[in-house]
DNA sequence: ATAAAAATAAGTATAAATACTTACTTTTGA
DNA sequence: TCAAAAGTAAGTATTTATACTTATTTTTAT
């Protein structure tokens, strides 16, 4: 009856995903049948492995997990997906949900909560962690008029991963370090105007509009320190 | 010959914890005999097991892995440490050796790599991932004087966790948020004035001066969702 | 009941970032 | 070799944050 749940493991952190690799093969029920270190590796190597569960972290290089996911219900919608992540962030929370992912769990989560999971995916059901619900409540409820205005309006993302240049990406390191346009230019050997120059586009190339969301942007395609 | 190695495991989150334990049972010298979610509940327990090695996350709320490897090692001086990391900033990293650890892997690594450096740090070697090394090279040649005049004569940091009003907090989340200072003033119906008053106190009890080390942080005890 | 802490917000001056545009020079790939 | 891409940097105007201080009101704990 209990058929053995093949699944394939995405996750960017070998020590990480060799962990959760060995806690999934504690559950004779459970068969990690490959594994990969981002979105593109995943896709590259899924259909040799046909799982029935792709098990994937979010924040990762070359190819998140959200796009990962997007990407496999798109070619294989029976496959079944369970995001782990280590943000409990609306914004992951809600583009996972509408890139397709059957269920949401942080890394904080108990083992047992996480076979709970996985098992109920396997029935059909979603499963989402019980933080998370509060996250969706208030994402669903319009409970948040008062700043989000502006930013409910908000670019539609375009799934291209940006280019950076080898400039571009001197300056994010540093300005990742938290330096000022005038130290930059003053470690980079440049004027603090052409410091501006490179932030302006990669603000634009990274379509963020914040600090904050340029240094999460940066970390989920692991390029900071 | 070939004692077996005590080991306790401190990480935050509960499924990566349970992981790494799990590969860590794979080799048959180590045994882990407990394991903790923080630097605090760490020093709770660790009397009671006596461990040869601690293992630990650096990240981590309420106490971080640094603040906790000072401790034990102030405490029993004999136990070794090594510290598991996501991120191989310098300022981890020297702040690690400084606060006495053997060792700093990056969650990246390899498993193999990961029970090399057990091994050779139960030899009462020192192991520090490749990468690593890179970065002490740099930080230990006097390379860099140009962005770093200012920075370099910064404060001694002291070791009493600041304690945030709720208002310092819910303008904190904001801010991690992305939002501008108008933006939370309205989300808080508070005037923009005030916001730039509760922000200027938290840079000082949080003794950083620029958003990114705020994040920084932040996040290092745990403060941001 | 009252003192201390927290929250509010204005004043003032300065520094820094944003949001572009234009334009010149250097590097690089086909 | 030559066009495209990358790197450089100034101009200009506007917005935002920093770095304080002072001062009033509100909340909280004893």
């Amino acid at each position: 009856m209990a058929n053995i749940i093949r699944t394939f493991l995405v996750e960017d952190h070998e020590l990480v995903r060799h962990g959760i690799r060995a806690l999934l093969e504690e559950y004779s029920e459970v068969k990690v049948v490959s594994e990969a270190s981002d979105g593109i590796e995943a896709l590259e190597i899924l259909k040799d492995h046909s799982p029935d569960l792709l098990i994937s972290d979010i924040r990762m290089p070359r190819m998140n997990g959200i796009e990962l996911v997007r990407e496999v219900k798109k070619i294989y919608p029976q496959v079944k997906t369970l995001m782990l992540s280590m943000h409990d962030s609306e914004e992951y929370v809600v583009q996972s949900i509408e890139a397709g992912a059957d269920g949401y769990l942080l890394k904080g989560s108990s083992k047992e909560e996480f076979i709970k999971a996985i098992r109920k995916i396997m029935q059909g059901e979603k499963y989402f962690s019980g933080d998370i619900s509060t996250i969706l409540i208030n994402h669903f409820a319009g409970e948040r008029e008062n700043a989000d205005k502006k930013r409910s309006e908000k670019k539609p993302k375009k799934d291209d991963p940006f280019q950076l240049t080898n400039r571009e990406k001197q300056v994010l390191m540093q300005v990742l370090k938290g330096r000022n346009n005038q130290e930059i230019g003053e470690a980079l050997n440049i004027s603090k105007r052409t410091v501006e120059v490179h932030r302006f586009n990669l603000m634009k190339k990274m379509e963020v509009n914040n600090l904050i969301e340029l240094t999460n942007v940066a970390r989920e395609y692991g390029l900071d320190g």
